[in-house]
DNA sequence: AGGGTAAGGAACCAAATAGTTCCAAACACG
DNA sequence: CGTGTTTGGAACTATTTGGTTCCTTACCCT
């Protein structure tokens, strides 16, 4: 009956994601968002209404993806080989750590978004919060009864190094980040 | 020998400093500096160069009075009468806490220009990492013999705890984030 | 008093911004 | 094999961006 879409909608997402990721909501501009998602502005409007929708809806994505992800690996049933409780927890902020070792400048969508945009609009807020308070969970369920007590602890600390990773600090700030939590396992 | 200046510098980089503590760097526009700063393009540029310029001398007003301020509240002698140690540094946190409940939603501005332009900009990201690096030795200080064991951690939960106090989160997340720390107190 | 100098501010500028319009190309369906 | 519909994309628009220019006004110094 029409003419089929030429692009696939999930892909297009993806790279808006990674665009929004990299360069941030406002310094996001449509010509780099064009550009990154390989599609022109008709088909991108058409699609995804205008730039604050495609923000939400890469927020949306990174939720399912990145920050479910994360989640996963820390709130998973305890096994009786791999690592468990705060070994899980500590694995999740080597990655982080890994990543920036490998070259990985960008930090956290859900934090950019935190200071960026989410402080005029609520509907950002809304979903950055909604994020954040799923990774808090995420922490909690992994050290099981404690783990209220130093959910929300962990919680700034992931929001505090990730920001440290998309500003250029010295290279060992992020790694004594790290290493500082083996305090906290260690009790 | 010429016309003086109308207006203190002094004043009007306070003024901007807080034009971009509370709208950010790329979200505060000329007009809203303008008009913070109360007075004209001419004027502004004459005596700040351009945006960037103007920007790292808020960074560095910042430095000289709100980081120093905390820094300074941080490392100060022991006394025998006045909190210490741990106090001093959850008393910092409890002052953040507190500008929440009065309705700042500012958040810090070294955390914000963190995000922002130190991740494409190399000035102010030294500038920035100058200021957190303050930061962390003042939490050192304040424990002694232990602190650097524990600063990095501090230095992350502050900007964690920064971050979600200028995004829209529910309003027991930043009493919670402060709360997190009387474990680390009550060691 | 008056000349040299700099401040203040309106008008201006080019570039970039997000968003819209319109039309030809392309495919599904009868 | 057309016909109708929607896509993709170029061209366009209005607004806002940071930054400059230039002229009047105001002041200090001799």
């Amino acid at each position: 009956m029409a003419r089929p879409r030429e692009f696939d909608i999930e892909d297009a997402l993806e790279k808006a994601m990674n665009v929004f990721w990299e360069r941030g909501y406002e310094e996001a501009s449509m010509p780099d968002l064009l550009d990154g998602m390989g599609l022109s502005r008709g088909s991108l409007y058409k699609a995804f209404t205008d730039k604050k929708t495609l923000f939400l809806k890469s927020l949306e994505n990174y939720d399912q993806h990145i920050v479910c992800d994360a989640a996963a690996s820390l709130s998973a049933p305890p096994t009786s080989t791999g690592p468990n409780g705060w070994d899980r927890i500590i694995g999740l902020f080597e990655n982080v750590a890994d990543a920036w070792d490998a070259g990985d400048r960008r930090g956290c969508l859900l934090c950019s978004a935190a200071v960026g945009p989410a402080s005029y609009d609520a509907e950002i807020a809304d979903a950055v919060s909604q994020g954040l308070m799923k990774l808090r969970h995420a922490f909690a369920a992994a050290l099981g009864e404690h783990g209220e007590k130093y959910a929300d602890m962990l919680v700034m600390q992931y929001i505090g190094l990730r920001v440290l990773c998309r500003s250029h600090v010295a290279p060992n700030v992020v790694h004594n980040g790290v290493k500082s939590l083996y305090v906290l396992r260690d009790l």
